[in-house]
DNA sequence: ATGGTTGCAAACACTTTGCACATGA
DNA sequence: TCATGTGCAAAGTGTTTGCAACCAT
């Protein structure tokens, strides 16, 4: 993402521009997978952007609220990140190498419907996520 | 499960049979609702049978690996756990009263036959869940 | 008898909170 | 200037590990 579409991103979410959150937003855009927290810190270090993890666990979760953000859950401890802005795709997630490759066209929409329909609940929100081998792995 | 049910089941998995592991799978057994360790540690206590949580969670992580149990995650810091056998089915969350519905019939095979030929990735599980309002909570 | 199980203490990983100081608007 | 953001220290959760004692087979 340009600095400029970064910026205004923040002013929309009436956030104030400050060095660490545009990196991460930068970081975000540029990354295909979903992050943790220190894939994070990491980067802004390399950004010469010294940031305490306290600080980076609060940028994400005000960008989670302000709806910039997705905190995602691979069955593992810790949460990781994407943006929210990314077109519909769920997670392919190795068992062996831990590779994740996105997939798209699953068509929940059609599911959320029928649930809707049957046990009158409205989705706001799934989660989809496949673990499995992939090509490289099944060898 | 009937005792004698949990007793075949642990001998199946080649682990002993002591009172906190049958009062385990009894209650993973009429618990409709994927539980956390919490919910184990407390019904545990109600049995008379002391135990410690670090005992719940070495108990329900061999289970887990002997394919007796599944880890749930619903987007929060901790697992939860249900028994593997269940028939497939998929979860409704309510953001609002975190009440726990299940909804089967999501037809997922036919999806991860589709992964398989277009990505060659092999799905070996997957977890889909929603989140929204219950009925109950949309008012 | 002996190897799997447990309890206890401690550590661990990830995440949040409180408060004083710093900074962007 | 002043609300908002940040760093540091500390605490909070959920989970795992090491080791000695225990108990199911």
């Amino acid at each position: 993402m340009k600095q400029h579409d970064c910026k205004t991103e923040l002013n929309k979410a009436n956030l104030r521009v400050t060095p660490a959150r545009i990196a991460i937003l930068d970081l975000l855009e540029k990354t295909d997978k979903p992050i943790d927290i220190w894939n994070i810190i990491d980067y802004l270090q390399k950004q010469n952007i010294y940031t305490d993890p306290v600080t980076a666990f609060r940028i994400i979760n005000i960008f989670t609220e302000k709806g910039l953000t997705k905190k995602i859950q691979f069955h593992e401890r810790k949460f990781r990140y994407e943006l929210a802005n990314k077109p519909e795709h769920h997670h392919l997630i190795c068992n062996l190498c831990r590779r994740v490759e996105d997939i798209s066209n699953c068509n929940i929409r059609k599911l959320e419907k029928e649930i809707l329909e049957k046990k009158k609940f409205i989705v706001k929100d799934h989660s989809l996520e496949f673990f499995g081998l992939c090509q490289n792995c099944q060898k």
